[in-house]
DNA sequence: GCCTCGATTTTCT
DNA sequence: GAAAATCGAGGCC
């Protein structure tokens, strides 16, 4: 049998990126992430930065093996991996190989922002989704999402601007592993939570 | 604009 | 007991 042909995993099934796109090195998806359409219900917009966090990366979740927060991000990837940050925010993650995952730190609203200001009580709209507890807070996710898949509603995850330019730089609060360069972001937005430097 | 501080959950020492 | 992948408010310049 035929076994030894490479098999070319497509990225994309009618519109929803597929496990194929989130199964790969999470620096590679969080690069890629940048300039994709992120929502959430009736609310969402275009990513404009990321960070990456990998199973061999002592700033990660998963550094120090499977509890019961961090279980999503040893599950499927193109799951969901959402946990309590500072006991008040929520932070979303997209689940990628096995222990690692992709954090949204900003968005650029898009649709239903009404519905984000109402949430947010902000009238900048530069507050209602420039940094990860923002995003959760617009969009409305909390722990009852954590571990779905995010190739059905309520999300929808696509592909969206054709060739976005990306920049990388250190991630931010972190204390450990703190000179990978895995933070990434659209460069022409002012919807980010800090210039890269 | 900058700085400090406090809220609260999860994990580790 | 303390630190952490944060945010917003209040004080100051």
């Amino acid at each position: 049998m035929g076994s030894c042909s490479a098999r070319i995993e497509p990225h994309e099934v009618d519109g929803h990126l597929s496990a194929g796109f989130y199964g790969r090195d999470v620096v590679e998806v969080a690069h890629d992430l940048v300039g994709t359409w992120l929502q959430v219900g009736s609310t969402g917009g275009i990513i404009v930065e990321t960070e990456a966090y990998s199973a061999e990366d002592s700033a990660s979740h998963s550094h120090r093996g499977r509890t019961a927060r961090n279980a999503s991000m040893f599950g499927p990837a193109g799951h969901a991996y959402v946990y309590r940050s500072y006991g008040l925010h929520w932070c979303f993650n997209i689940v990628c190989l096995p222990g690692s995952a992709v954090l949204v730190r900003a968005l650029k609203p898009e649709v239903g922002i009404e519905t984000m200001y109402r949430r947010r009580q902000v009238d900048d709209i530069r507050k209602l989704c420039t940094g990860p507890g923002r995003v959760t807070s617009a969009l409305a996710i909390d722990g009852g999402l954590d571990g779905l898949p995010l190739d059905r509603p309520p999300f929808l995850l696509t592909r969206y601007l054709a060739a976005p330019a990306v920049i990388a730089g250190p991630r931010i609060g972190i204390t450990r592993d703190v000179d990978r360069p895995w933070r990434f972001g659209l460069r022409d937005t002012r919807f980010i939570s800090r210039a890269f430097r």
